[in-house]
DNA sequence: TTGTAGGCGTTATCAA
DNA sequence: TTGATAACGCCTACAA
């Protein structure tokens, strides 16, 4: 191990250059002359120069760098948000830092703190399922940088959000079970501090109120929709007189209800129907294939990232909600 | 917006303690009294303060991070691995930067230079499909830094690798399928440029040779691996002939190729049998579901970080080759 | 236990 | 077009 660090004086030193003038000619500035300014970018290769982030930023005050955190990045919909997001940072010549909060609300608030002490330069998140206060966000914003949520909407008076219009999706959602001629839909929803879960049960409840079915707050089954919810879900969906649908807040739930549904001898959709949320790739593939809502991901990282370099740019924290349209894709647990 | 960055001169100031105090007192140096230690921390935290990690970084020369190179955040195995990783590096004080490759060579490049440029102390890295050469290594290794390669073996001469023992396992997933009775058994292979997919070849092509069947280059199909390549492998596989069988170098390719093989008649496992690699979620989940090989996902990831860290503190790049056990998950594909 | 002073590697300002 | 110098915020001998 050789264990050099070359910086622009090692540089200066070799070529009798002064350093300021190795600095200018690695960051392409047009008052170098071309024979300098090739000669050192040949010495800076051949001596294995890597610039030094750290005291570049320390220096600019500018990290070029944005911070992203996601629940989780195995999931489907947030990998695909995380590649909008990269491809149009990338092209806007920022780094881009990803970190999972794993839904812990402690886990995002220290991950705001190390984003913030590595000063990038604006933060995208969706928030953890337990977050309900907010004032590691306000520390990070009054240090003068952006925060902008996507997905699960939060602060929309102060911040701008990027989400998809869940109230609407879910109505559609629901509506279409009712079109199916099922009267008994319950509905798996999720942790109601999250708006996004408060708008997919309010859309559920508004279809059926537009179709005069009876609303029962028993047929409403709280959890945090993970792959063990479904099934003790299932379990006390079996208890409940006469349903004939389900329409749940996600895909995973969803799925693993129909999977120990099935070992029970229920028949999907004959015996009970089913509607997720979110599109997994996994919804596709199933038997019976699972009739689901598909969000825009990969434009939602996009729409984000422009929206918040902008803000980056202007130097100012706006509020600006930008609503993306989801679409129901119509499979067989619901035929 | 407030766009006040608070340092610890700012403390100082208002203090009227030196920043050199206030500095130990934030790093919970035992050189402070308990008292002012107390003072300052409530203060730092009343002004909003929040270290600049990148002003410390570049004076200790230290940055406490890990950087991570993965082809694919999406893909299951890899988040898991990373679920390893963050938990031990987190456990041991340090964060964690997770970067994709998307197996592109040119990005993988790039990202090993950002890496360097902000000095983390070592890098955990998955190569990309693409990638045969290793220039870009040497020149942060020559930084004196470590880099450890996971999952697909790279430069076992030099580097630590943490791996899973892909010619056994292919070894047995094949003799797996010609103990079920088949004989005329396809590999849907992977880029040979990386040792993983030479290996899996491998096992195949010994447990072949240990029943007496016949080796047939053109059974040998090789592919990214894609969905996409599932499909098409699926067309040339139907104009040999009388395949029964096929050991897929991953699920992606095995699970499209079966969607695709249903759809035109062909009965699995009974037509065709199939054992896949990888053991992503879905494969439990399709019908049938997918016999495949389970490899010890988070555990690499926290054995490859453990020798990583033991680099870094040791200072020091040694070669030693860790190999994990993966296991035969028998499912209905291949009944 | 606290203060003083210098430097990590870079870039911006000013001068030549 | 190039060079000299100071400063970004922090940490750490060393001194008090």
């Amino acid at each position: 191990m050789k264990n050099k660090k070359i910086t622009i004086h090692d540089i200066s030193k070799h070529l009798g250059i002064d350093s300021s003038t190795v600095s200018r000619a690695l960051n392409n500035s047009e008052r170098v002359s071309k024979k300098t300014k090739a000669l050192i970018l040949k010495t800076a290769t051949e001596m294995g120069y890597q610039r030094n982030s750290l005291a570049s930023k320390l220096r600019t005050n500018k990290s070029n760098t944005i911070g992203v955190v996601v629940p989780r990045i195995s999931r489907h919909f947030f990998s695909s948000v995380i590649a909008g997001i990269e491809e149009t940072a990338y092209d806007a010549g920022y780094d881009v830092m990803i970190c999972q909060s794993l839904e812990s609300f402690e886990r995002e608030k220290k991950l705001i703190g190390t984003l913030h002490s590595n000063r990038v330069d604006g933060i995208l998140i969706s928030i953890s399922m337990e977050t309900n206060h907010y004032d590691h966000f306000d520390v990070y914003e009054n240090h003068g940088s952006p925060i902008l949520f996507f997905d699960r909407p939060c602060r929309l008076d102060k911040n701008t959000n990027v989400i998809i219009d869940d109230f609407k999706a879910s109505f559609e959602a629901t509506e279409h079970l009712i079109k199916a001629g099922k009267k008994h839909i319950v509905h798996l929803s999720g942790p109601q501090n999250l708006d996004l879960y408060k708008n997919r049960r309010g859309g559920y409840v508004s279809a059926l109120k537009k179709h005069k079915l009876k609303i029962d707050e028993s047929y409403i089954l709280e959890s945090q929709l993970m792959k063990e919810d479904g099934v003790s879900l299932s379990k006390k969906l079996l208890a409940l007189p006469m349903v004939d649908a389900v329409f749940s807040a996600n895909d995973t739930a969803a799925i693993s209800a129909i999977q120990f549904l099935k070992e029970k001898g229920v028949r999907v959709p004959q015996d009970i129907a089913f509607v997720g949320f979110s599109n997994e790739p996994v919804s596709a593939v199933i038997d019976p294939s699972l009739t689901t809502v598909s969000q825009p991901d990969f434009e939602m990282g996009k729409v984000a990232t422009t929206l918040l370099l902008k803000q980056i740019k202007d130097k100012s924290i706006i509020n600006e909600t930008r609503v993306l349209k989801p679409k129901l894709i119509v499979r067989d647990s619901s035929k």
